[in-house]
DNA sequence: TTGAAAGCGCTAACAA
DNA sequence: TTGTTAGCGCTTTCAA
């Protein structure tokens, strides 16, 4: 069936006794052509299946007919199911829209695969998301002026970028909390780096307001010691909630306090900035942020190829998000 | 710098005083050029940064230097970490070659972006993750004979495949923990349907031998009813270990026996057939099976590069595993 | 509205 | 060992 070679554009020409720009005119609907030939042209390829040569086109109009999506950064961000929803919009909307996506995986910010891809000129645009940013995949970008955006991260104005509106999320979602009756708040983080952490403190900062003391945000990468801190600090009612910046900082701290016998919402009062599936699914659920990656992937596709094809795109923008009412507050 | 256009073979052979074909010949390899002028080629193009127009040269050798990967499934199984270290396995390898990676992701059983990508011709082979053994995507790939490989599915011989040795995994896992004294056992899965499920739990049966009973397994996808009894039968010491086929399961059954107030392995031992990030992390740490999905995107890829350069590769390829001792058992 | 013809940049016979 | 030449399948002027 697909041993024999696929028809060209030349054989539809000859079958249908016209030329073979016409066929071409016909199918690309650039330049005049009769209604009638184009009808007959149309019909014919569906007809015979003929789809044209993804390769010839793109040499003759270079042009891929695809974008590149880049991924880099350390394993346990790679693992986050963020990026999967946010790959799932990008090729429903590229595809959408016939083209197809190239992915280059990058993990210790050597930029190989996105330089390979670039260089050898396989893609007409990339998107970029979180935390390859600050690494010279920008720069690299920039430099190959080839047509970009970039995914929930950068503070270099000035670049296309869509992103969440963190700061302004946690910002509500802290006052709603605040408006529960709660007093003692803790926000626990790690990640320290990531713009999107800096961006939730701030807005957590904000709804405080001028009540905010330093010893109300805290950094549990390591684990245990600071940990064992909040535990202590549960017990001597040193805080009434505690709100994590992310949900493995909150899956952490939930194991934590079931090994420590600390009962959720009873003993404190728990809330998340980020929400993934896991925290939705624990007993009792908790309240939470939620974002949807898909849409940031879907928006961003959108844009790029906006910027590809020279039209006019909006150079940033911010989606929105939805809070989750659990028990747990 | 990038602004103006790409030079060309052409501009390599009339600066170098050679024809095209000879530039050609130095940078393939293919063709007798002698050492000289082999060396001059190589090092001008260096110098001058020529990378080959890869359209041009898919176009004149009907070839695209890229690879596919195919992800589809619902949305929990595109969750799993699994994916994105197989990805990552792949670009690697694939790039260590000089190919190019696309990617299909098709969430809910179509096959849009997997038909898109081969009807353009945009890959010259394909690796298919995990799914369904009846999927249509096989179905496609085998009418439009082009080559491919599975990762972790078929039963269906005669197609290439590489997958973890799941059932002898377990069978030895299982043997292992019976050597340490456990003697009623509970195996907990879900996704029943899928292929390496009932690998895992054919392993089980092989351990347990003759001694084997129906009501030693248990499906749990429809969480409560079904692990409540688990509880049940735990606090009536029916059983005394408990193996998950999955961390999916296992994350549940710790959730439950935690919000019982059972504690491993104290009331119960606990044991995974799949071991992820997260149930390492718990504490107790779960003694499981670790299979590493990287090395499966490698060995995938590198099997599909022979198959596209019709070298010899062997049709089913097994991938070890590894104990990961924990406190659970 | 349509056609002829010249590329796009590379590969691969076939000659030399 | 090297060069000549004819494509690969499509787009796009420029004429008709």
């Amino acid at each position: 069936m697909s041993k024999d070679k696929a028809i060209t554009i030349e054989d539809v020409a000859l079958a249908l006794g016209v030329s073979e720009s016409t066929v071409s005119r016909a199918i690309s609907g650039k330049g005049r052509v009769s209604e009638e030939t184009r009808n007959r042209v149309l019909n014919y390829i569906k007809k015979m299946n003929y789809v044209p040569n993804a390769m010839a086109k793109g040499l003759a109009s270079s042009a891929t007919g695809n974008i590149g999506i880049v991924v880099t950064g350390s394993h346990a961000f790679m693992e986050l199911p963020f990026f999967q929803y946010c790959l799932e919009g990008i090729c429903e909307s590229a595809g959408a829209k016939g083209y197809d996506t190239m992915i280059a995986m990058d993990v210790f910010g050597k930029n190989r695969q996105l330089e390979r891809m670039i260089v050898n000129r396989k893609v007409d645009g990339v998107i970029l998301t979180r935390t390859a940013t600050d690494d010279d995949a920008l720069k690299f970008l920039l430099k190959h002026d080839i047509p970009f955006i970039t995914i929930g991260t950068a503070e270099n104005s000035g670049i296309y970028q869509v992103d969440h509106d963190h700061c302004e999320a946690c910002r509500i979602f802290t006052e709603g909390i605040i408006k529960k009756g709660c007093e003692r708040l803790l926000l626990l983080y790690s990640e320290k780096t990531a713009y999107v952490t800096r961006k939730r403190i701030q807005g957590f900062k904000e709804a405080v307001g001028k009540k905010y003391t330093s010893d109300m945000i805290l950094d549990v990468s390591d684990d245990s010691k600071a940990m064992g801190l909040v535990i202590d600090g549960i017990r001597k009612h040193k805080y009434d909630c505690i709100i994590c910046a992310d949900d493995r900082v909150c899956m952490k701290l939930l194991d934590r306090l079931s090994v420590s016998g600390l009962t959720v919402p009873e003993d404190i009062k728990v809330a998340s900035f980020y929400g993934s599936e896991l925290l939705s699914k624990n007993r009792p659920s908790i309240t939470s942020l939620k974002f949807d990656a898909r849409d940031l992937g879907t928006k961003a596709c959108s844009m790029l190829l906006n910027l590809i094809d020279g039209e006019e795109t909006v150079k940033e923008e911010l989606l929105g998000y939805e809070i989750a009412e659990g028990q747990s507050v």
